[in-house]
DNA sequence: ATCTGTTATATGACTAACACATATATTATA
DNA sequence: TATAATATATGTGTTAGTCATATAACAGAT
């Protein structure tokens, strides 16, 4: 399973446990940040996701299901903007709710982020201290 | 939606956003590093991920259903301990193939930390610096 | 003896996030 | 007129996670 690899010097290590490792419902706090930045619409938040982040091409369908979402739950409001050339863009903008529920994730990533810390700080302590061995 | 809070400083905001920000297939991962330690039963590894880690209460089903597909994948393989008191215990040890899949979601998992840091930079520079204000 | 609690493993059913494919319409450009 | 880029959207299947429940061995109490 996986490729072998035991360098310990995260060259590639691609396409291993492919999904897993992943933050669930990453995508949603990386939205309202953007659009609490400022209001945008769907396509161009995709293109931003891909920028910084370099998940793997930000799936249009889970985030224009997501935006959706987001509106039947309040956390953002939406109109339609007909100016500007191509198709009719879907500008979204954050509600106050939403405000309040990206303040709320960044508590939740913190937890996240001590959670991987712990994790692995006891992996190195098994593998990487000169006892244990191994 | 979600309990208020701006307070920003992590009080208890719990059962907000639930089973979202969480590392998928966490439970992988601290279970090959467990059995990495020593040899252990289903059981055993619930009460030890319910130590260090608080994940709330370490799914059962979750657990042995996870310690089935590994051994169906060569990563761990088993035996039944009679010896002891009470039910028989189904003692699992970690394979060679276990360890190299256990160094390489260590790779997966730093790089998710550094994911959740660059998000939480990003918010921190809009949040918490001087001008963008809000 | 029976009842309750602890240890121990396991299945069933449902949800949510995700992955991948595809449909659609508009506009620009080759 | 064909192709590509822009833009939004649906359909379908997979997997981790959640919650409930079933089963069984054994210990100690009443």
């Amino acid at each position: 399973m996986c490729n072998s690899h035991h360098g310990e010097q995260g060259e590639s290590e691609e396409r291993c446990c492919p999904g897993r490792g992943r933050v669930r419902g990453f995508m949603q706090p990386w939205l309202l940040l953007l659009l609490a930045q400022k209001p945008a619409h769907g396509y161009e938040l995709m293109e931003r996701l891909g920028q910084d982040d370099e998940t793997p091409g930000a799936d249009p369908g889970l985030l224009y299901r997501t935006l959706r979402q987001f509106e039947e739950d309040g956390l953002v409001r939406s109109s339609w903007d007909t100016k500007g050339s191509g198709p009719a863009r879907r500008v979204y903008e954050i509600t106050d709710e939403g405000m309040e529920y990206l303040h709320a994730w960044v508590v939740n990533i913190r937890r996240t982020r001590e959670r991987l810390d712990r994790f692995l700080a006891e992996y190195q302590a098994y593998f990487q201290s000169p006892e244990e061995g191994r």
